[in-house]
DNA sequence: CATGAATGAGATTTCATTCAT
DNA sequence: AATGAATGAAATCTCATTCAT
């Protein structure tokens, strides 16, 4: 029932277009249109444009929460290692899945309220590895910044940036992202061992 | 230019709706009614939603060039003192003038190509001087970051993101956010004298 | 394409308001309700007040087109005989279909060049037997006049100006007009046959 | 007080703009902003755009009136004199001032009532003067029409079309197609001296 | 003479949505 | 499962005009 290839092709152009307008200026007309698709056809699909908006991002968050539980199967339990997995995640998330990563951003302001509280429960569940894994290294001393919560928001704050300047064409691989956010995440939660900049902690 | 009150209460008003529902969800109509102005009236002062949109994020532009060249002058004029001043600038601006903050960084992509362009320019000019204490930080030996392309995007990036969870009557005050992202900022450039975490380098 | 109900009752109101106010004077809005159609109804059939016209102007162009073809089937073929016949059909046209014959002449102006350009094609199209009469009985010669270029134009210009001042309850039929302007026609020609006034070349 | 240029200047601009979109689409502030002049000193010269287009229409014609009194002051007094006279003075008209010749064509049915009276007036008496010579070249046998008020229309509506091909640089000289349409003027009225197309009647 | 500001109505067009088929 | 037609409200914007200064 929610197997069809209309539905994707549907949230895909409408992703789109919510990137390109926004919620307010997309056109739930030329969404149809673009995807190839009659007006009603599409509304048999999703019974609003306030439908599409919450199908479209609970998508990203579900591709979003299973890059971090694939991440963090079988590795290192630490809390340096789930820190950098973390990190790991959600750079490929915003550099693959770009606009994905650009909508969830921006347009969840859009959701009314009824969707609006599930998800950002989701969004609170899908961040609390790493907040975890903050308090953890706090704790066992692997990382000693003097105000996690900033330390927090700060790597979260610059791993969302990264879809606003990243170029899927260009010449910085993403793995290359990956690791360098890795490395500039442990210098901003203080991680005990990059004491001196010529200490790679490795990937 | 921007001196007469209808122009600035218009200003603030539309700055408010943009906020809230997005430029393309934003009503023209509503903008008028809650300044208390008719709507030919607002047209008379702004001839267009585009207009209107240009010269907010004008205005928001206007106040953050100012707080630059106000930390900047008479001040450190190291590398480290004008990574520091420019952080201050830009947590301030994210703090003290939240929606003007968000503003730019979500509705910039409505902009038409003619002002685009402009606006494109002068933000560029005005992160210069960060990109340039960079520089000259790395140049002299102040800064050891192996990635100065990436610690630069990730100021912008964790100091950018404040403007979306600061809480303007909260217990939080400014220049304690001021003081924090200062240090992050320092580990964020591998500084050379925060070796390690228990030296404070002071604000 | 052109046959359902609510089309041609919506071409036939705005003609009238073309007709009286001219394009731009016209409201689409009053077109909508002197119809007994909802705006966006009308919407769903012309989407724009531009395709409106365009459909409008495409519709006396066939009307037009059609009367020459009748006109032309099975009858003289000599270069007077289509002279004849042509200027019978501009006649009829100018006074049985009198405002789309008033709207043709005078809001070609306002299409767009999109439409202008394929107008003007089949304008010069519908024009092109007289144009062809008046040179083969030049040629032939059957007619004498020393300009045929302004023989032409006199022509379509006596004709069209009928439009103006028919009305369609007067006293003068539409059959004894044809026949007037037949004789003036064949008078502005230079027929061979009219050598004197007194000489009635018949219809 | 109806000296100054910028009454002229503004007929001038006003002439174009309707002639170009027509009454109901010409916008008085374009017209007030392609003079050079503010809004509300436009509304000093003229208190409507109504009045602009009275205004406009009687200036046309003033000149028109004064081209047929040129013409027939110590001119040949016969019906022929006269017919000549007229066609020459329509002709100039509609090629020397083509603008105003489309709008006088073509607006005058957005007058409203108050100024259409008297301008039907003037339009009526301007022409009487062909009238008259036809009538008196009917009386007297000159002309041998066998339809007068046919040939009276047709002749007006010959020399009205000449403004809508008509080209200002063009190869075709004024006075060449003031000749012509002598000449064609003639033929119409079944002239008793153009009994073949040979006899040149001279201009 | 002229201006800047404002008005209120109305312009055309598009919106998300619904419904009978 | 899908379509063509329609709706009514609202969108942005422009209109001719007025008025205090």
């Amino acid at each position: 029932m929610t197997s069809g290839t209309v539905q994707s092709d549907l949230l895909a152009v409408a992703r789109r277009e919510f990137v390109e307008h926004g919620y307010g200026g997309a056109s739930i007309r030329s969404i149809a249109q673009k995807t190839g698709v009659s007006l009603s056809a599409m509304y048999y699909h999703y019974a609003s444009k306030q439908e599409l908006l919450a199908a479209m991002l609970n998508v990203g968050m579900d591709s979003f929460e299973q890059r971090v539980v694939d991440e963090f199967q079988a590795k290192d339990p630490t809390p340096t290692g789930r820190l950098l997995g973390y990190v790991a995640s959600l750079v490929r998330f915003r550099t693959l899945e770009q606009e994905q990563s650009q909508l969830v951003q921006t347009e969840t302001r859009n959701l009314e309220p009824a969707s609006l509280s599930a998800y950002r429960e989701r969004q609170r569940q899908s961040s609390e590895p790493l907040r975890q894994a903050l308090a953890d290294g706090v704790a066992s001393g692997e990382f000693r910044t003097p105000f996690p919560e900033d330390s927090y928001r700060s790597i979260l704050g610059m791993c969302n940036a990264i879809a606003h300047w990243y170029e899927p064409g260009g010449d910085l691989l993403v793995e290359e992202i990956v690791h360098r956010y890795q490395e500039l995440a442990l210098r901003v939660v203080y991680h005990r061992d990059v004491a001196s900049p010529e200490t790679d902690p490795g990937t």
